[in-house]
RNA sequence: GUCCCCAUCGUCUAGGCCGGUCUAGGACGUCAGCCUUUCACGCUGAAAACAGGGGUUCGAAUCCCCUUGGGGACGCCA
């Protein structure tokens, strides 16, 4: 079997988002699926709208997910394309360069072989002669295309031009779409759409399909929005006399509101999700399941990237669009951070503890963080589970602590007896914290919930947090008894 | 205006190619309950779908046609 060579192609004209991010999933998946290779090529035929740092922001993005790539743009190539682009990688490979704007002379090459079999012309029509048709055309609902003026007009080489490909009058094109099966079309696609701009630059149409021809790339994944070139594609693959690559296009990944994906729905970026504090591995996880699943019954949905990669296959591949469920990938997430190591936990928890503001104790938050562990789904919620182990002050609602059957009294009463009794705890230890203020509830006839909830609010100053044995232990005996003090003087200031 | 793609619970999907085993399975979300020191986790259960209409067939979610709905393309953008 050929070998399967598969490419990603963003051109750098903006901010990636995660539908595109799954165009290169899935293309890297199949390489890795199969042996084969995952190449990398930058699409910067577009120069007016080129932005800075967006390549390097897509690099950035693959390392991340863990995407790696065999083939791909040189750290000279990268340099050409992004000149501040200091921590460059330098990917390379056999069939260089990776980056369209430095391949001018294949696409000019390649026009010129289809202008010699008239399989293409130059066209000096100007833009504002193009526009008044068009606007012709669409005030007639007529099919809006170029007109053909220039067809048959010779129009000399050392005059501006661009170059057009000559559609047939009559067309009977198919393809065996790896996703969506037979896609036939017996009517033009497009009128003598242009290949080569006036400024030596090819249209994504030449250029895709010398680059993929080139660079023998054995599966043409793209997403959906293609398909109505691919007939365009298959002709200039035959009139070049080129073999094809299988085509494969991928439905589109779509909003809440079953709209494609766009910066209006909010978190699309990867860098946006990684802030968020989702597992990169998650985000692989769930995004690999936007459109494809493995299929046969099998009901398992939490892959690693391994066997993400032994049970990819285009056959699976959803035809129709597919909502990104940030609900399920938050849950997904929660899983995946369930799963951690509690080192791993600690580590990559961390981060964001400290980008709250919060000075960390090590100790403390390695001590509650077994705890935090099966709360959280996103990891800043970490933060407003701890914040009362790293903080000198606590804000405290005195008045959720009066309810189901407590009042002042037996408020002061209970912080009392804690006091006195973890005073003279022998070891501060979760047991012995727990064995101390189980028999306190006994001796107070009090339920154990109502009852530790004072001791909540009062050490933690809030009704909700990790269990509080493990809590109190966390903070320390110096600590829990300071606050407890602290909390009784505040219960005896309340109006009973 | 022309062309193309798509269509199973709210969402992601299994099943469809090889019609019967599908009174349509799973997951997220939702609701109820259990567990329980709060909150989670975990567990149990519930509601929830084959877009509509015609065929073909003994039998259709599965095959064919039409309708409807959704998406996309028609640029010196990709």
């Amino acid at each position: 079997m050929k070998e399967v060579r598969t490419r990603f192609a963003p051109s750098p004209t903006g901010f990636l988002h995660i539908g595109g991010f799954r165009t290169a999933i899935y293309s890297w998946l199949l390489a890795r699926h199969y042996g084969g290779s995952f190449i990398l090529r930058i699409e910067d035929t577009d120069q007016s709208r080129k932005v800075e740092g967006a390549v390097k922001y897509i690099l950035e993005g693959f390392e991340w997910l863990g995407i790696d790539i065999d083939e791909g743009p040189s750290r000279e190539e990268l340099l050409k394309v992004e000149p501040d682009f200091e921590d460059a990688p330098d990917i390379g490979g056999d069939y260089g360069p990776y980056v369209q704007s430095l391949r001018l002379e294949l696409y000019q090459q390649a026009a010129d072989k289809l202008i010699a079999s008239g399989h293409a012309f130059r066209c000096d029509c100007t833009p504002e002669m193009l526009q008044a048709e068009r606007e012709k055309q669409l005030a007639n609902k007529e099919f809006v295309g170029y007109g053909g003026r220039c067809r048959d007009r010779n129009v000399p080489a050392d005059k501006p031009h661009v170059v057009r490909f000559r559609m047939p009058d009559e067309i009977n094109v198919s393809i065996e779409d790896a996703v969506k099966g037979r896609v036939s079309w017996d009517s033009l696609p497009m009128r003598d759409p242009v290949l080569l701009k006036s400024d030596g630059f090819p249209t994504y149409h030449l250029a895709v399909v010398v680059d993929d021809y080139n660079m023998r790339i054995s599966h043409s994944m793209r997403a959906d929005e293609w398909l109505p070139s691919a007939p365009l594609h298959v002709m200039l693959y035959q009139a070049l006399g080129w073999e094809m690559p299988v085509f494969a296009h991928l439905p589109n990944v779509l909003g809440k509101d079953g709209k494609k994906l766009s910066k209006r729905h909010g978190a699309t970026s990867w860098s946006v999700f990684r802030d968020q504090g989702y597992l990169p591995e998650a985000l692989l996880n769930y995004t690999a399941l936007v459109g494809w699943s493995p299929g046969e019954g099998e009901e398992q949905e939490i892959f690693s990237r391994e066997e993400l990669i032994k049970r990819f296959s285009l056959e699976h591949v959803n035809r129709a669009g597919a909502v990104f469920d940030y609900d399920k990938l938050t849950w997904m997430n929660g899983v995946y951070i369930r799963n951690l190591s509690m080192q791993e936990f600690v580590k990559r928890g961390r981060p964001f503890l400290e980008k709250a503001g919060l000075k960390v104790n090590q100790e403390r938050w390695h001590m509650i963080a077994p705890h935090v562990q099966e709360r959280v789904k996103l990891l800043p919620e970490i933060v407003e589970k701890v914040d009362f182990l790293f903080k000198d002050k606590i804000e405290r609602d005195l008045s959720k602590m009066f309810k189901k059957g407590i009042d002042r009294d037996i408020a002061i009463r209970i912080i009392d007896e804690a006091i006195i009794g973890l005073s003279d705890l022998k070891s501060w230890s979760r047991e012995e914290i727990e064995k101390l203020l189980r028999d306190l509830a006994v001796r107070l006839e009090l339920k154990p919930g109502p009852m530790f909830g004072v001791i909540r609010i009062a050490v933690t100053g809030k009704m909700v947090t990790p269990p509080l044995f493990e809590s109190l232990e966390a903070l320390g005996r110096g600590d829990t008894l300071r606050r407890l003090e602290e909390a009784r003087e505040l219960v005896k200031q309340c109006v009973a």
